[in-house]
DNA sequence: ACAGCCATATATTCGGACCG
DNA sequence: CGGTCCGAATATATGGCTGT
C-alpha cells in the first residue's frame, strides 16, 4: 500500500459511477487507453478484477463497490477539511493540550491558565509533562507538547518561535523572625556568613545566581542542597538559614510560612520567562488559541 | 458482419536526476 | 548553471472481444 498511487483513488470513484471506462476517461479528463491502464493499476493493486464486462457496461465486483464506497468517502471527507478553514472553538473543543515547564513555572502558569480554561475551554485538558530539556525542542517539533514555558537558555535560537511572557527575578528568604537579618535590605558580608539552602539542580535562574557569585569569587557555606522547592520553606521557616529562589516562589511561600523576603546583596540581570513554540504549529489554530491565551493571561505585548 | 468498447503496443512529451 | 539522459505518464494507433 505504501507505493499506492492516490490518484487512482478518483479513478476508482468515477469508473464506479460511469460505469464505462471511456465515459469515465472523459469525466476524469484522460484519454481511455489511459483510464484503462489506471484500472489496470487498480486491479494489481488491491488484487480484484473491481469490474467486469457485461452487456450493461464495466459492473463492478462487491470488492470494487466496497472500495469505491471507501474511497470516495474518503475524498470527499479529505475535500471538506481541505475547504474550510481549521478552526479552534474552545467553547466546544476537547483538545488536550500538553505543556512543559520546571515547577517555578508551574507555579506561575497552572494557576491563571487552569482557571481559564476551566471558563473558557471547559472540555479542554491539560497535562504538564516534564521532558528532559535536551528532548524539549524534539517534543515541540513533533507536536507531543504544544507549548514550553519558562526560562529554558538552550531553546533560544531561530528553530523555534519565542514570546516574553515575564520577568525573573530572584530574592533571598529567612524566617520572619531571623535573630540577624530584621530588615528586608542584607549586605553582601551578612549575606555571605550565613548558612544557605539552595534548590539544584533544578532552577535555572538560581544556576545564573549560582555562576554570578563564582564569577565574583564569593563563596559560602552550602548546608542544605535540596532537587525540590516543595519542602524548602518549612526548612527555612525553622532555620536561620538564607535561600535565593524566584520571586514567585517567595511571594507564595510567605503566605504559607512564617518567611519573610529579603532583597539580593548584588544587582541580577532579571532572566526572561518566555513560551516556545514551533513553527510548524504556528498557524495550528489550537496551539495558536493556547499561547496567544497565556500572553493575554500575562498581559503581554507581542514582541 | 459490423459497431461499440476495452486492452495492448507504440510514440511522444514532460519533469527530474545526474554530470560536466 | 546548463545540457543530456532516463523514466513515467499520457496520447495515438491498433487489435480483439461481444452483442446485435
Amino acid at each position: 500500500m505504501k507505493d499506492f498511487d492516490l490518484n487512482l483513488l478518483r479513478v476508482l470513484v468515477v469508473l464506479h459511477r460511469t460505469r464505462s471506462v471511456s465515459k469515465a476517461a472523459a469525466a476524469l479528463g484522460l484519454s481511455q487507453p489511459a483510464t484503462s491502464l489506471a484500472l489496470g493499476r487498480l486491479r494489481k493493486a488491491l488484487d480484484d478484477p473491481l469490474f467486469v464486462r457485461s452487456p450493461a457496461g464495466m459492473l463492478p465486483t462487491p470488492r470494487g463497490t466496497e472500495l469505491a464506497n471507501a474511497a470516495a468517502g474518503a475524498l470527499s471527507d479529505f475535500s471538506v477539511h481541505a475547504q474550510s478553514e481549521p478552526t479552534f472553538d474552545p467553547a466546544t473543543s476537547r483538545r488536550d493540550f500538553v505543556v512543559t515547564t520546571p515547577d517555578v513555572g508551574e507555579l506561575q502558569l497552572l494557576p491563571p491558565l487552569m482557571a481559564y480554561l476551566a471558563r473558557e475551554a471547559p472540555h479542554c485538558n491539560l497535562r504538564s509533562e516534564p521532558f528532559a530539556t535536551a528532548d524539549v525542542e524534539a517534543a515541540l517539533e513533533d507536536g507531543r507538547c504544544d507549548l514550553a514555558f519558562g526560562l529554558f537558555p538552550n531553546l533560544e535560537r531561530p528553530a523555534l518561535y519565542t514570546q516574553q511572557i515575564l520577568k525573573q527575578t530572584i530574592v533571598c528568604l529567612v524566617r520572619a523572625d531571623h535573630p540577624t537579618v530584621q530588615s528586608s535590605r542584607i549586605s553582601m558580608r551578612r549575606f555571605l556568613e550565613l548558612s544557605h539552602a539552595v534548590v539544584h539542580p533544578v532552577g535555572r535562574s538560581q544556576e545564573l545566581f549560582e555562576a554570578l557569585l563564582k564569577e565574583k569569587g564569593y563563596t559560602r557555606r552550602v548546608q542544605l542542597k535540596t532537587a525540590h522547592f516543595l519542602s524548602l520553606p518549612s526548612i527555612i521557616a525553622v532555620t536561620d538559614m538564607i535561600a535565593t529562589v524566584p520571586r514567585s516562589i517567595a511571594d507564595y511561600y510567605t503566605r504559607l510560612e512564617n518567611l519573610r523576603i529579603v532583597e539580593l546583596p548584588i544587582g541580577i540581570k532579571p532572566a526572561p520567562i518566555r513560551q516556545f513554540w514551533h513553527p510548524r504549529f504556528h498557524t495550528d489554530p489550537a496551539v495558536r488559541w493556547l499561547r496567544e491565551s497565556v500572553a493575554r493571561l500575562f498581559g503581554t505585548v507581542e514582541a
